[in-house]
DNA sequence: CAGTAGATATATCTTTCAGGTATACTACCG
DNA sequence: CGGTAGTATACCTGAAAGATATATCTACTG
């Protein structure tokens, strides 16, 4: 069964004519008329009464072209769906991401992502830095967001934005006072420590080398404090001092000042990881939005340096 | 679009394989390898993941597979159907006849369509045979069941069964007890006539043209009757005679007898009739069943005289 | 580490068949 | 009775499917 004759056949059931339908099929008519004709010997039966003076739809006929013409507009949706599906417009994705991320960049990739792709279903899973990795390989999730560095040979990294990392201080903090932090200063305040995963130094990694830099070990007086909310209440209950993300400012905490840090301008990386292999149409589109995004950060960025 | 390489995206994705695929197609694999590739072309999508030990289906390739053996099952169904409709298996059938009619061709003809094609809707509508070649005329029926003769010269006729007509009698008429009557012994006898309608002789012309060449005009005291149950009631109750198709017999109404009419041996023809140019296969399925019957009738016919 | 097996991709040739052109056939209409 | 409008037939051309041979890649194996 050829659709090529399927579709001559509509052509011609519906003009009631071999003339009109081939015109409408920018062909000559007798190549129609043998299509037609073959197309009867194949399903062995008659489709057209022929006269002089045009065609008559047999009563097999009839039902061959309400039967045709919606296997057409199936074939239509389907070759449609497929595209967008192929092109990522539609489908599912599954994020994980460290709650940090949803501070600053991971809001507008989303919304930047959502207005050009509104067909893709989006599940965000809020996780751990090691249990993206491990959901990413059983591929429970598409991607994740988490600090970097992050060593995985089977995995793809990409910087989605990087941050200044900026001490933040209780306000009756003698230093509280400064525009900006010698961080050296703090050599002997008790330092609150995010935490830490195995083999992933992320946030912990950047504070602990930002203070080796600075020429001192931090006197961690709390450590392994998964929530930035977390951190920044006890700093604001005068607990101690720590070195955070500058979106941070975001949580608006009061008690709390945020100081760059003088010399270092110590950052931290947020980045997007993926399976090498994953080579899904949505990731792809995913990927490029976060790409379009973090350049439009980046620019947005120096422009605020100057 | 075009189905041939459907099908054979079907078969590399359902074997995950080019090379099975390929076998299972009866073909080569590297035009297989041409036509995905194509295919894929055509659609603007990945449909594969091709590796060196087999290939994967993308997302897009799973949603199409599914599509696209959902369509091939509709089309099979659809050819399916459209042969059966286009060699008369599958339909509707409307027909007329005369009350007549129903006494014994048309419950075996009936019985033996049914069997034969028991997916074909029958619609039986009892009617004058005026009723008939109009209804047919305007398309309400679609084959018709009455007395010969007819001339119509739209319309097909062929003969169904030869009846023979016999007398109806009152049993205590006084030739009651002969085996056979002659027909002249009748000339003065009260007769019962059946209805006539315009331009259209039927049994009303049989009956008439066999007296006639018995030698006289019956002498009509009943006119115009239009069941034959009432022309037996009628010749029961001793109002008259009538002659009458052999198969009244089958009424076995009480009070009445049934006599060859010797020498003459008048006969009336059953027939069918349908537009000459209907062209439908259900009703070309039953006229085949008709003359069957037909013919297998006049056969036991035949051996009941020996 | 080289070689082999097993997979897909590419190149080139052959063959098939769809489509074009010319023409025949038929019914209807003036 | 010829012209017109429709479909069918005959024959030819060209594009594209399929076969064959070969290339390429990768995993496995001795």
């Amino acid at each position: 069964m050829d659709l090529r004759r399927l579709r001559y056949f509509v052509a011609v059931a519906e003009e009631r004519s071999f003339n009109r339908a081939a015109r409408r099929l920018h062909m000559a008519q007798p190549p129609l008329s043998t299509q037609i004709k073959q197309l009867e010997k194949e399903l062995g039966v008659r489709l057209f009464e022929r006269s002089s003076r045009g065609v008559r739809l047999t009563e097999a006929g009839e039902l061959l072209l309400e039967e045709a013409q919606r296997i057409f507009v199936q074939l239509d949706q389907t070759v449609s769906i497929v595209r967008r599906v192929g092109h990522g417009e539609v489908g599912r994705l599954t994020l994980g991401f460290v709650p940090s991320a949803s501070n600053e960049a991971l809001p507008t990739i989303l919304r930047a992502f959502r207005d050009r792709f509104p067909e893709v279903e989006l599940f965000l899973r809020e996780m751990r830095p090691d249990r993206i990795v491990q959901r990413l390989h059983d591929g429970q999730i598409d991607a994740g967001f988490l600090y970097l560095p992050l060593e995985d040979a089977s995995l793809n990294v990409e910087c989605v934005s990087r941050e200044a990392l900026v001490l933040a201080l209780p306000e009756t903090h003698s230093l509280a006072s400064e525009p900006e932090v010698e961080l050296r200063a703090l050599a002997d305040e008790p330092f609150i420590l995010p935490a830490r995963y195995q083999r992933m130094p992320g946030l912990y990694g950047q504070v602990t080398e930002t203070c080796r830099r600075a020429g001192f070990v931090p006197d961690a007086v709390q450590k392994d404090v998964w929530l930035m909310q977390t951190i920044v209440g006890l700093v604001a209950a005068g607990i101690g001092v720590a070195l955070v993300p500058a979106s941070v400012r975001n949580l608006r905490r009061t008690g709390v000042v945020y100081r760059p840090v003088r010399g270092l301008s110590p950052t931290v990386e947020l980045g997007v990881i993926w399976r090498r292999e994953d080579t899904g149409a949505v990731l792809s589109s995913f990927l490029q939005v976060v790409r379009e995004e973090s350049r439009d950060r980046s620019a947005s960025a120096r422009e605020e340096l100057c």
